[in-house]
RNA sequence: GCCGGUGUGGUGGAAUUGGUAGACACGUUGGAUUCAAAAUCCAAUGCCCUUAAAGCGUGCCGGUUCGAGUCCGGCCACCGGUACCA
């Protein structure tokens, strides 16, 4: 026998055997069951993180499984290569991005390929490659003829200093992180792309997204937002900025007579005209301009607001209603203004104390009587009072006769709205798709034509830190039109757009005669496993569902979702903290390939945790798994260095061989149950190591024992190819399978070693486990009660106590019930 | 702030449909082997308690149930997202 395990030969005969063999290629015949499982794909930072190490594993996992089921997979690999990283990295080693980028790209493949994951290889594309991103202007101008697209102003972070547009994780505490510089909101030309137009179907089809998280359902259903609700006017005695009045949306329309003000954006038009004559409202507009466009600072900075002085016109009772300015209410959302309700609404009601503006109840309570309010807002439902003619009725019915009235006044209607909002892609950077638009002479814009695409964006480039070196060159920027003059849009797509749609470009990546080769699409699409960070459950994956809508409909592809089971997995912790080169907790999983082989990471990442938690990282942990490797290893050989062992006869079994051979089904059960249906690898591999624990406490080397062992050892081996696969492919060879393991059919159970004579059955007296009997498999209940009842310690226990119920859960237990 | 999630021994976790809490692994302790160590193997290991029995125990408070880690109500802490990080 071989003396030690050396995970470095295995590892590496292993993966050449692989590679010669084309072991991981996805036939293109279109022919037999396919099984397409897509991890997402890295961004190119440098080297692989433990969060990648975990992302893959798992998605190899599957990958392995299903081949083993026989399925034609698909199982590619690619870069998502543009981005912000980049343009950092290129100033600070004064590199171009596409230089970085790339050199990037080929030490991460050759650590992929170390971790011996079965990636189709010949697939791997990177999104910063013209053949990728042409499709991509291509289909953004097919976007604009169908009036999927338009430009609008939109804001974005100023940094004064720099003269750069920030992104929000750039701004720190206001600043600029390179400058400093207190940050202002600006409003800037850009483009967007119109998913408002599929919000609907986006909502409705996540109901039939059964193999997703609940929880990701319901966070993009809470992020949609749809709600009903009534968009009203409030009248102004006057024409200012050229409106008539403050139109605003509310979805409680029953609180409209405890409308007690109304807030303006501060970039709202009548806000910006009322200021040019009023310093101070200018000023403070100035100072609501002055913090980073996020939501998340915007909704937890101190509530401020001015009053404008300007009074608008209730809309039923007529009365005069103060106008405010408020720094809570936003220019990108609906209409700019809102009609603010304190007693009934938790923002308004903060701000009303704030200021001492009046705070009218209008909702009953549970108990009838107008809602007491002295502490908090009421935001319940109730009967309405005070309401003028509306008092008394309830939310629905107040929702539709105020909304009535309001109709008949001209003065509002009921609409749906929707909080999703359409999806601005101009990004004012250069490592990016070139958007493929052109400015015209006279200030219009049209797409560059379809034969004059990729736009293409030069690699050989030096960045300076402050301007993107496409606006820096006139140059670039030219274009020749038939004859006429234009300029490139030299902005570039949010990195997004490409990942909208690298899922689909996977089943054709070498197509040159469009964006998909609609056979091979819908041969594959849509993916059947998709695997990645929760961090991507709303933003990634909604873009990604919108843009498959919009191939689709563009005649690209047939089916209307793109992944079918998603797995969202959790983070990589050390110390109970995301892993981070600025706490310095990092592990790299170089140094642990080195020392400990690929197989023994894959194992432990995929053990440690069920996929959907976080992981917390553990040397101590990896030791573990490294040791059971070894046992594996040297428990198959201390068994074919005995020679082969003899054919199995189930008729000729031991107990202690039948206990085991009964052991190995069902563990063959469990397993596939948590590979298949229940994706918990982690239970998957403890219940191997409990057989492989069994296997090595069989007695003795009798021909028999020594058969079941054998039994044994080829299903420990093939359940284990999708977690360690190269030590699998040595041992299988070894235990003399024949063929490619990769390719050996998964191990079936056989129904008859599962038979049981007897059970064990716990008694309880009143919930508490008292005694413990061991009965025939097939007793029927009235057995199990008597037998339960009969028991010394459950008797202890009902001494002197009368016996009320008997619980009997066959299988299970017995449950006597006194008092 | 808002939306979603998580919380179980010294540690990572298991308990799949409301039915034996702590599988599997790490760590620790004791033993075997060894000149010695490493490696390996065996045993013990939730807390309380000298042992056994009993009792206690799944973030906190309360509820439903014969029975709750699991269901319901209310809190607390931490994590992810929050539309220009990917």
């Amino acid at each position: 026998m071989e003396h030690y395990y050396d995970p470095q030969n295995i590892e590496r005969d292993a993966q050449a055997f692989w590679t010669d063999h084309r072991s991981f290629a996805a036939r293109d015949t279109l022919e037999g069951e396919k099984f397409y499982c897509l991890s997402m794909f890295p961004y190119p930072s440098g080297k692989l993180h433990m969060g990648h190490v975990r992302n893959y594993s798992i998605s190899d996992a599957i990958a392995r499984y299903q081949r083993m089921l026989g399925k034609n997979v698909l199982h590619p690999m690619g870069w998502d290569a543009f981005g912000l990283p980049a343009e950092n990295a290129a100033i600070a080693n004064k590199t171009a991005p596409a230089k970085w980028t790339y050199s990037n790209i080929g030490h991460m493949r050759e650590q992929l390929k170390a971790l011996g994951f079965s990636f189709d290889w010949e697939r791997e594309l990177a999104t910063c490659t013209p053949e990728y991103y042409r499709w991509e202007q291509w289909f953004f101008t097919r976007l604009y003829e169908k009036g999927l697209v338009y430009k609008k102003m939109a804001t974005v972070n100023w940094d004064p200093v720099d003269q750069t547009v920030l992104a929000n994780e750039q701004v720190i505490d206001g600043r600029g992180w390179r400058s400093g510089a207190l940050i202002e909101r600006r409003e800037i030309p850009q483009w967007f792309i119109r998913i408002t137009a599929y919000a609907e179907e986006l909502l409705n089809d996540l109901d039939k997204l059964e193999g997703w998280p609940d929880a990701v359902r319901t966070m993009q259903r809470n992020w949609i937002g749809k709600s009903r609700g009534v968009e009203l006017a409030f009248g102004l005695e006057q024409v200012i900025a050229g409106q008539e009045r403050i139109e605003v949306y509310t979805t409680r329309p029953d609180t409209l007579y405890g409308v007690t003000y109304v807030s303006l954006a501060a970039e709202h038009p009548i806000s910006l005209a009322l200021a040019a004559d009023k310093p101070e409202l200018a000023q403070f507009i100035k100072d609501c301009k002055l913090s980073s466009v996020a939501e998340a600072d915007m909704a937890q900075a101190e509530k401020r607001g001015m009053d404008t002085g300007l009074r608008c016109i209730h809309p039923l009772t007529g009365e005069q209603v103060p106008v405010w300015v408020a720094n809570y209410v936003l220019m990108d959302y609906g209409s700019g203004a809102v009609m603010a309700v304190p007693a009934h609404d938790e923002r308004d009601y903060e701000f009303a104390c704030k200021y001492d503006l009046p705070i009218k109840t209008v909702i009953c309570d549970e108990q009838g009587q107008p809602a007491d309010v002295t502490e908090s807002a009421y935001t319940d439902k109730g009967a309405l009072t005070a309401s003028g003619d509306f008092d008394g009725l309830g939310f629905d019915e107040a929702f539709e006769r105020i909304a009535a009235r309001l109709e008949e006044l001209g003065a509002g209607k009921i609409t749906t709205q929707y909080r999703l909002r359409d999806w601005g892609v101009s990004r004012q950077r250069y490592w990016g798709t070139p958007i493929p638009m052109l400015n015209l002479p006279d200030g219009g814009e049209i797409p560059i034509p379809a034969d004059r695409l990729p736009s293409l964006l030069p690699e050989d480039v030096i960045m300076d830190g402050v301007a993107s070196p496409i606006k820096a060159d006139p140059q670039w920027r030219k274009f020749d039109l038939d004859g006429q003059a234009c300029e490139r849009e030299t902005d570039t797509f949010d990195t997004f757009v490409q990942s909208s749609w690298y899922y689909a470009r996977f089943t054709c990546p070498e197509f040159a005669d469009g964006m998909l080769d609609k056979e091979q699409a819908d041969y594959w699409l849509p993916v059947d496993q998709y695997v990645g960070g929760i961090e991507h459950a709303i933003l990634h994956l909604l873009y990604a569902r919108f843009f498959h809508k919009l191939m689709r409909d563009e005649g690209l592809l047939s089916s209307d979702e793109p992944f079918t089971r998603l797995l969202t997995q959790g983070m990589v912790l050390k110390d109970g903290a995301k892993m981070s080169k600025s706490k310095g907790n990092t592990v790299d999983p170089q140094s642990l390939i080195d020392s400990h082989g690929a197989d023994t990471v894959r194992l432990f990442s995929l053990f440690a945790a069920p996929p959907d938690q976080s992981l917390e990282w553990s040397e101590d942990g990896v030791e573990g798994a490294h040791r059971f490797v070894k046992r594996l290893w040297r428990l198959a050989h201390e068994h074919t260095d005995k020679g082969p062992a003899p054919g199995l006869d189930t008729g000729a079994l031991g107990d202690a061989e039948r206990d085991v051979r009964r052991k190995i089904h069902e563990t063959i059960a469990k397993v596939s149950d948590d590979m298949g249906r229940r994706q918990t690898f982690n239970t998957a591999i403890a219940a191997i190591m409990e057989l492989c624990n069994e296997l090595g406490r069989l007695p003795g080397d009798s021909p028999q024992s020594r058969a079941v062992l054998q039994e044994g050892l080829d299903a420990v081996v093939r359940m284990l190819v999708p977690i360690v696969p190269h030590i699998c492919h040595h041992l299988w060879g070894l235990l003399s399978g024949d063929g490619d393991v990769s390719y050996a059919p998964w191990p079936s159970v056989d129904e008859t070693a599962l038979v049981r004579d007897s059970l064990e059955i716990v008694v309880q007296v009143n919930g508490k486990v008292r005694a413990r009997m061991e009965v025939p498999a097939d007793a029927d209940k009235d057995a199990l009660e008597t037998a339960a009842l009969a028991q010394e310690n459950a008797q202890r226990f009902m001494e002197g106590k009368t016996v009320r119920k008997v619980i009997v859960v066959p299988g299970k237990l017995v449950n006597i019930v006194v008092g």
